[in-house]
DNA sequence: TCGAACCATCACATACATGTGAAGGTCAAG
DNA sequence: CTTGACCTTCACATGTATGTGATGGTTCGA
């Protein structure tokens, strides 16, 4: 598909497809026009992306994870050097305290929520 | 306590906390000879603050979400108009699918490490 | 009383993700 | 064959969190 049709369909500006592009962190081929060339695979690792970004993760974070999401994983397993293990544990770390603070805070919204209402019903 | 002992006893740089009291995430007292002076209890704030950042939250958000996790709750209720309440419970969902994503991801990345190692015991 | 170690404000710089628009190529439908 | 909707690259702009440094006031110990 062309970049049009997976900006459609992942709500991405196609500006950024092209930096997640440049980032690394997609691939597309090339028509013999010189158009992108998306393969179905890639709207789901659109939304991977951005789902991370979201989380707070930059780019350069992204791309070393992304290998640990492909599916059919035989693949790729000699390039993993020490040093990648150890940012990779670092990282994965990082997101579990990232999502716990993440639900800590959420728990403490739901409770103001529920007692704000209990105060005065007629707001919800 | 003055600013240099809350940034040591938080890890946050001097221009931080005064960039999130500018930002209205952090408050001070103000001594006699103009030095900003902290309570106890900013220690835990900024330290919050700085994992709702590192979370993906911008600074306009986490000052809407503050307020909730302010322990005793008694005071500041009336605020809560319904448009703020509806900002907050959007917040809250988001803050889950944040939370979700980054648990899927780490459990994948986890599952690679464990993978990687049993096919290579050495790198670990 | 001098110097070091704090503090203040202000301003400019940077990294990153993102917005926006120019200048031009491709292609299908009228 | 032209128009409009795509696509390309390039470049400049923006917002947010952060770094860095200048300039000057305060405090405290040698």
């Amino acid at each position: 598909m062309r970049i049009g049709e997976l900006s459609e369909r992942t709500g991405t500006a196609r500006r950024l497809l092209r930096y997640y592009e440049e980032q690394g962190l997609i691939i597309s081929a090339r028509m013999a026009n010189g158009y992108r060339d998306y393969d179905e695979s890639s709207v789901d690792r659109v939304i991977q992306v951005r789902g991370l970004l979201d989380a707070g993760l930059p780019t350069r974070i992204i791309k070393q994870i992304l290998p640990c999401l492909d599916k059919p994983r035989q693949i790729y397993f000699p390039d993993a050097t020490p040093e990648m293990l150890e940012t990779l544990e670092g990282e994965r770390d990082r997101m579990t305290r990232r999502a716990e603070c993440l639900l800590r805070n959420r728990d403490a919204i739901t409770e103001y929520l529920d007692a704000v209402r209990t105060y005065d019903p007629a707001v919800s």
